[in-house]
DNA sequence: TTGGCGCTGTGAAACGCATAACAGCGTTCT
DNA sequence: AGAACGCTGTTATGCGTTTCACAGCGCCAA
């Protein structure tokens, strides 16, 4: 059977929108964050860009998908850029997550997501060892995965972090899909099948290290590339 | 200052390989070790393709790089093929890395990596914590990062990852390439500027769980689009 | 006031990558 | 035997994204 591979995209009112523009739109408003807790109030399109390492002229296209117009002298301001930005990318109300697999990255992840985001919180945590189970963690409760399809249900959460070993991956997203999970972010270093309306992302450490290292060994000067034709 | 963004290549003999192909032949890899060692002996490609989640075509497109011919009645051999993107992929001599910043993330990633892979392994931990210095951590020393250049010189260490906290990043990375690091994996919030010669990968786990959770909201039926003609 | 400057927004071209299409060929079944 | 099948390796096509280039326009300096 053939992998049918379309782009994943969101259509939005009328215009439907990269995926890689929604990720970079994402990065300009926590660079615009810090810009305004610094106190800074204007900023123009190649400081941004410079901040998140991209052209300022894909800055600019990609504030196009906002609603929000610069001004040529002054640039964008910063407080009412980032909350056109969040105008485009926030849900209307806040999204609850479900985390499973409660070990060694899975308790990293709770110290991480500690009261960082206000409007995606980590309300319910998912295992299968009895000892981690009907606690609270981090001001979270815990459940055993077969109270997943109850709790999921009851707290309305659609998205779901998997941080469980590899070989029970896919067994723990069918599930998770089951119970109403729209859309997965995948630690376990397992490609997961699932139908195409979930939306997946993986997040693979062992192979980015691998890839990390191979490019270590590129030759130093790899841009210039004329010399004798 | 424009940004010049040529697209991260490495030349090897002759050919220039992109970089998307890198991180695919890292995954067939590992697929093929996971199949080689549940015992498959030949696999075609539209197999090895699903697993990796990549259609048949891109996935012979890639083995065009690497030095082997499958047969078209038996696929490819999954020891033979595996050894070959190895010998792509490998380093001559094993390569060591660094971690920097022993906190919740860094000893998660002590934990995954341990022994994990043979020829890639943490063999320095440091930290800027004199409670978390001068110990062995999975078996592996740590050191206070004002040592970092010493250390590193000593052991060859070439690549390295960054778990401290986002104010820090920066600060550590400039530390780390002014002591030889070639190649870096940054897991804070924060874009890091260096050297165009040294390459640096980011994870970057809170923009991926907005990027989930915004495409957790997109229309349920995306893919179907002809119905009436 | 007016000319020049620098920044924004956007159409158009260039580029890289994935997808489709095809030639070669060993196997198998009639 | 020979024809049809299925898989591989490779070339060609199409698409999406990035980059280039420029029009528009407020501001500032002269
Ligand atoms: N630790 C890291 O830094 C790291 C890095 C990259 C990837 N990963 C991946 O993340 C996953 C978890 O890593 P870890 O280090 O936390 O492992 P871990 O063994 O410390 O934790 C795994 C947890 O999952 C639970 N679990 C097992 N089966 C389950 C099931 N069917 N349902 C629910 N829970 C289940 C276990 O009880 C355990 O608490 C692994 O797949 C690993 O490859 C981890
Ligand atoms: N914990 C997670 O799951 C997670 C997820 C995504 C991103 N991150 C990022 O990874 C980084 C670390 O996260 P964490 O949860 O482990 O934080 P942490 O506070 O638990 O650990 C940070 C460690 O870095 C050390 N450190 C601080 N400054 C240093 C310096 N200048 N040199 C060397 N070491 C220094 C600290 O002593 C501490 O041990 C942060 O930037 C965080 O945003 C963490």
């Amino acid at each position: 059977m053939t992998i049918k591979r379309t782009p994943k995209r969101l259509k939005l009112g009328r215009k439907s929108v990269s995926e890689l523009v929604v990720v970079r739109l994402i990065l300009y408003r926590r660079i615009l964050r810090d810009l305004a807790f610094s106190g800074t109030r204007y900023v123009f399109s190649h400081q941004l860009a410079a901040l998140a390492d991209v052209t300022p002229e894909q800055l600019r296209r990609d504030l196009m998908n906002v609603r929000y117009e610069g001004s040529p002298t002054r640039g964008y301001e910063v407080v009412v850029l980032e909350e056109c930005i969040g105008a485009f990318l926030d849900p209307p109300t806040a999204q609850a997550v479900a985390l499973v697999g409660v070990g060694n990255l899975g308790r990293a992840l709770f110290a991480y997501f500690l009261g960082r985001r206000p409007l995606l919180q980590i309300v319910a945590a998912f295992d299968i060892d009895p000892a981690k189970v009907d606690r609270m963690i981090n001001g979270c409760p815990s459940y055993h995965i077969s109270e997943a399809r109850t709790v999921m249900r009851e707290k309305g959460i659609n998205v779901a972090m998997i941080a469980v070993p590899a070989a029970a991956a896919q067994s723990v997203a069918d599930t998770l899909v089951d119970a109403g999970v729209r859309s997965l972010l995948n630690f376990a270093d397992v490609r997961l099948r699932l139908p195409p309306d979930v939306y997946v992302e993986h997040i693979d450490i062992g192979v980015t290290l691998e890839k990390v290292a191979f490019f270590a060994r590129r030759p130093a000067a790899a841009e210039k590339d004329m010399g004798s034709p």
